[in-house]
RNA sequence: GCUCUGGUGGUGGAAUGGUAGACACGAGGGACUUAAAAUCCCUUGCCCGCAAGGGCGUGUGGGUUCAAGUCCCACCCGGAGUACCA
């Protein structure tokens, strides 16, 4: 019987939906049952539906998904869909069309592509990031996170009741908390504020806060975006400009969680470059803060330093433009030159500052500071390349030993004092350098009490003198900065919280929505852009008051009422409902808790995540803060969210071109006959209309109107077209859509396929050529069921079955499918040339290729009249003396070293092996008739005569 | 610049320090067929040779080892992340 995929795959899809085979239920047997979660990023629905690329990640899951149940696991592997975003409110805003409608048909198209490939996912449990249901919970943590602060003793997140507490009877001595700013106040002070200036005071601490804060904005998105929004000053999405500025936002205080963050790298089963790209991302820094006296003033200017070693090098100072004490610390004469250098580095947008980075501008401010350990005076200039975000926002300039501070020096003609050398006393003019040395290895010289030490010596002495004159101490600073979490958008989740006016004038002050009255639902909006005055798009909506009496959302009309006030007008940013999706999943119809005790016991945490490494400085910081801070409260029961992860390997396009003749319009010339590349246009072809680099030059003409009349200068009576590398995408005519493999070959096959390419973590060009190779093995595989019976297979076809039993376990353990592909081949092709149609060899293998190619398994499973499922069937054991070599080879060695190598059989002893060897007609030249004094056989390494 | 990756035939890629190039694609040749599809067989790293056989080969140069694609050092070239982060 021919092997017809297309009958056959959807009839068993059928089955699977019908019967529930995928369903998975917590802890059905108990807790005592292995469990394992096996997890892949969700997706985004976009309008362009899934192409090769997508699934990739999800096969490899899946594979390792049906590989875990039938090794005997219940295993969660749920998939849902990330459907708040940008994209969906773009299309609005140009349409008119509903986000939810166009959502809703993204999510109708991926789910029907996803059902064609087979996967094993329990739909149960799907989760969707816009559904009210789930984003309850979204809405539920955010409330949290303003209600708590994180407490830097304890290391903990900690109630903010607790803090209110403590204020009222001890105010904020003693406290080490996060916090947006050092406040120093009295209990006295604390019982003797308003509520409103109470609640500013905490707004200060919370994990949730709000305040004046430089923001990404980007004004043709009319939103601001968090940093890993923002590269090279443009929007990831759209690549519009993004502008600094300061608004009042929202932000989580991811920050407070940074040395946890950096701690829990150690934990977890990543690649090292994925958790590199993190720590560079939180970017740990030790060093020392110093206090710099400023000459004749009362004011001192507090530094952040990695290399206080220098300190007896430093010639100038220099303050950022935003810096708080550059208006006391400008002398008159200098005022003008420092208002205008301020304002111009502040109207400068990010684009023209990151662009011109090597350009050197600043400006002195007329003031001197004073060298702690030297008394000497230095000069205090203003630069933009020092930055306000980071550190103090002030540095102590070392030219000698900064490149930034050596251009800055040069320029503007400043002295270069060299403090540190290569080997000890030796010491250059640095007017005659080129570049500053700014290694951290060597010797001080010219610096006092630490001359002749070490650096890593002289950084120690320095901060322990400072440290004792009480003017700095040691601390660590983090590159990672505080989330920004509101988007003036509409489609995104909207913020529990409403504003009232404060009695003294300042602005209003949030307040949550009571937890019971959750979810918030996103109100109708008449028009998706922000509103005339600015205002984010749900400033058009017509509902969005909250009547704090009644606990309900009235109409914004209502608002002189005593007790209704406006609503938050931004929503939250994509990351919020992918933040903690996986956690829901364990429990996804629970309408009391964000997940029951039970479920989150019984599952932990995620034992495999699969996904793109391009959510390193996004999702997976966010999710692993999400989690920590979860974690905290006792809900979550492990701190790190993803025990292994693997990043699946982005898959380009294979883009195709024709070359049209720069002087003949209409000519187009084969890629071999081209003699210069300038005298061509490369044009993208559709890849639909080429095979094997070779243009079908009908459908050309046929494709567009333009080529309707193209002539062509063929090489060989064909017309040979170049290829590259490309990003897939619509408008390089490079997509391959996943549906038409699978009508075309079937599921098994394209799922094969896109394991067969190569290893899941690498990043490759998809390329339809070797597809065929993959289908023709399925159509051999097939065969071999053709004449199935029941005969005693003979020793040779076990040592088949034996061996791909124990490559294929193997394989799959360390997520090499590539290779596990191979395996079958190999057996297949031995298989067929044995003539092997034995049952007890066949069902085993059968359940091998089952996580692979499913349909087909279950198929032949059936047919064996196997019953119920193969799903269901046990993963078979391999016998570790079938698979066992007949013969290895050894190396020999005569006194230590290796002479020949030599085939014994696997199984053999001692005794054997050195008669073996002494009978080999090469050792007579070695042993010269003597007997060896001394035989080491290591089995499978080495045998070693010494004579 | 810094950090992380990777470099193997015409192509995708295999190789716990132990016969490099498995498996597949592509290419060439052949069988079956009126023909096509499907299927099957042979050849396919490079060089010398009619052959038997020999030589060279994993980016380059060194090193460790009886033995290196694999380990160590330096360099060259790609890819990714990040970037005035003091």
């Amino acid at each position: 019987m021919e092997y017809n995929f297309s009958e056959i795959e959807p009839r068993w899809q059928k089955y699977w939906r019908e019967h529930g085979v995928y369903h998975v239920e917590n802890a059905n047997e108990g807790l005592s049952r292995p469990h394992f979660y096996v997890l892949d990023m969700f997706p985004y629905p976009s309008g362009a539906g899934l192409h090769v690329g997508h699934p990739l990640g999800y096969i490899a899951s899946d594979i390792y998904a049906r590989y875990k149940r039938l090794q005997g696991y219940n295993v969660l592997h749920p998939m849902g869909y990330d459907a708040y975003g940008l994209p969906a409110e773009q299309y609005a805003i140009q349409t008119g069309q509903h986000p939810a409608v166009t959502t809703e048909m993204n999510i109708e198209r991926y789910r029907e592509q996803l059902d064609k490939i087979g996967f094993s996912f329990d739909w149960d449990r799907e989760v969707r990031t816009c559904d009210p249901k789930y984003y309850k919970w979204t809405q539920w943590t955010f409330i949290q996170l303003f209600n708590h602060y994180y407490d830097n003793t304890l290391r903990k997140a900690m109630p903010t009741a607790d803090l209110e507490k403590r204020f009222a009877e001890r105010g904020s001595e003693g406290l080490d908390a996060a916090c947006t700013e050092a406040l120093a106040f009295t209990a006295e002070e604390w019982n003797g504020w308003d509520e409103a200036k109470r609640r500013q005071v905490l707004m200060n601490y919370r994990l949730a806060y709000l305040a004046d804060i430089p923001v990404n904005w980007c004004a043709e998105l009319g939103t601001v975006l968090a940093n890993d929004e923002v590269v090279n000053g443009l929007s990831v999405r759209g690549g519009y400009p993004v502008e600094r500025r300061l608004m009042k936002q929202w932000s989580l205080r991811i920050t407070a969680y940074a040395q946890r963050l950096v701690d829990g790298l150690e934990q977890v089963d990543w690649t090292d470059s994925l958790k590199e790209i993190q720590r560079n991302w939180i970017g740990r820094s030790e060093g020392a803060a110093v206090n710099f006296r400023v000459e004749g003033g009362e004011w001192t200017m507090e530094i952040f330093t990695t290399r206080p070693d220098t300190i007896f090098g430093v010639t100038f100072m220099v303050l950022c433009p935003e810096h708080e004490l550059i208006e006391s610390l400008t002398t008159p004469e200098q005022k003008a030159e420092v208002e205008a250098y301020v304002s111009w580095a502040k109207n400068r947008s990010e684009r023209e500052r990151q662009a011109e980075v090597k350009r050197v501008s600043g400006v002195f401010t007329g003031s001197y500071a004073v060298n702690p350990l030297t008394e000497e005076k230095i000069p205090i200039w203003v630069s933009d390349y020092v930055l306000a975000g980071y550190g103090t926002g002030a540095i102590m300039a070392v030219p000698a030993h900064d490149s930034r501070d050596f251009a800055f020096a040069k320029h503007f003609g400043l002295p270069i004092r060299q403090v540190v050398s290569l080997e000890k006393d030796v010491v250059s003019d640095p007017a005659m350098w080129t570049e500053s040395m700014d290694s951290k290895t060597g010797y001080s010289v010219n610096s006092g009490f630490v001359t002749g030490m070490k650096v890593k010596e002289a950084m120690a002495a320095v901060i322990d003198k400072i440290e004792a004159l009480g003017i700095g101490h040691r601390t660590v600073n983090y590159r990672l900065r505080d989330a920004i979490f509101s988007r003036q958008r509409y489609w995104g989740e909207p913020f529990p919280i409403y504003y009232k006016e404060s009695k003294s004038g300042a602005s209003a002050v949030p307040y949550t929505i009571p937890e019971e009255c959750l979810p918030l639902e996103l109100p109708e909006v008449s028009d998706f852009k922000p509103t005339a005055t600015g205002e984010p798009p749900l400033g058009h909506a017509q509902q969005w008051a909250w009547d704090e009496a009644n606990r309900r959302v009235v109409d914004k009309d209502l608002i002189d009422n005593e007790t209704v006030y406006p609503l938050e007008l931004s929503t939250m940013p994509g990351f919020a409902g992918s933040s903690g999706y996986y956690l829901r999943y364990m429990d996804p119809r629970n309408d009391k808790e964000y997940f029951s005790e039970q479920a989150v016991d019984y599952w932990q945490n995620v034992d495999l995540y699969v996904g793109g490494a391009e959510h390193g400085t996004g999702h997976l910081i966010y999710a692993r803060f999400w989690n920590k801070f979860l974690f905290d409260l006792g809900l979550a029961k492990k701190e790190e969210p993803f025990q292994k992860l693997v990043n699946q390997g982005m898959i380009q396009g294979r883009s195709n071109f024709v070359y049209r003749s720069k002087q003949d319009n209409g000519l187009f010339v084969s890629k071999g006959l081209i003699k210069n590349m300038d005298d061509v246009t490369p044009i993208h072809v559709d890849i639909n209309i080429v095979d094997n680099d070779v243009l079908d030059v009908e459908r050309f003409r046929q494709w567009r109107p333009e080529f309707a009349e193209a002539r062509f200068e063929l090489e060989e009576g064909k017309y040979v077209c170049g290829w590259e590398v490309e990003k897939m995408s619509k408008s390089m005519f490079n997509v391959q859509n996943p549906d038409d493999l699978v009508a075309r070959y079937g599921a098994d096959t394209l799922r094969l396929y896109e394991m067969f390419l190569g290893p899941v973590e690498q990043a490759k060009p998809w390329d339809t050529k070797g597809i065929e190779g993959v289908h023709r093995f399925l159509k051999k595989f097939w065969r071999l069921f053709e004449g199935l019976n029941d005969d005693a297979p003979t020793k040779e076809e076990l040592k088949v079955l034996h061996q791909t039993i124990k490559k294929i376990t193997d394989d799959i353990e360390r997520f090499s499918f590539n290779t596990s592909v191979s395996t079958f081949m190999i057996c297949t092709n031995t298989l067929t040339e044995l003539k092997c149609g034995k049952r007890e060899v066949l069902k085993p293998i059968v359940v091998l290729i089952a996580p692979f190619a499913p349909h087909m398994a279950e198929e032949l499973w059936h047919q064996m009249g196997e019953e119920g499922t193969v799903c269901a069937a046990h993963w078979p054991q391999y016998d570790p003396q079938l698979m066992a070599e007949d013969t290895v080879k050894y190396p020999v060695q005569f006194n230590g070293k290796m002479r020949f190598m030599m085939e014994l059989p696997a199984s053999c002893t001692q005794e054997e092996a050195v008669a073996a060897v002494k009978a080999a007609p090469e050792s007579a030249k070695w042993l010269n008739g003597a007997e060896p004094k001394k035989v080491v056989f290591v089995p499978k390494k080495i045998i070693n005569i010494v004579v």
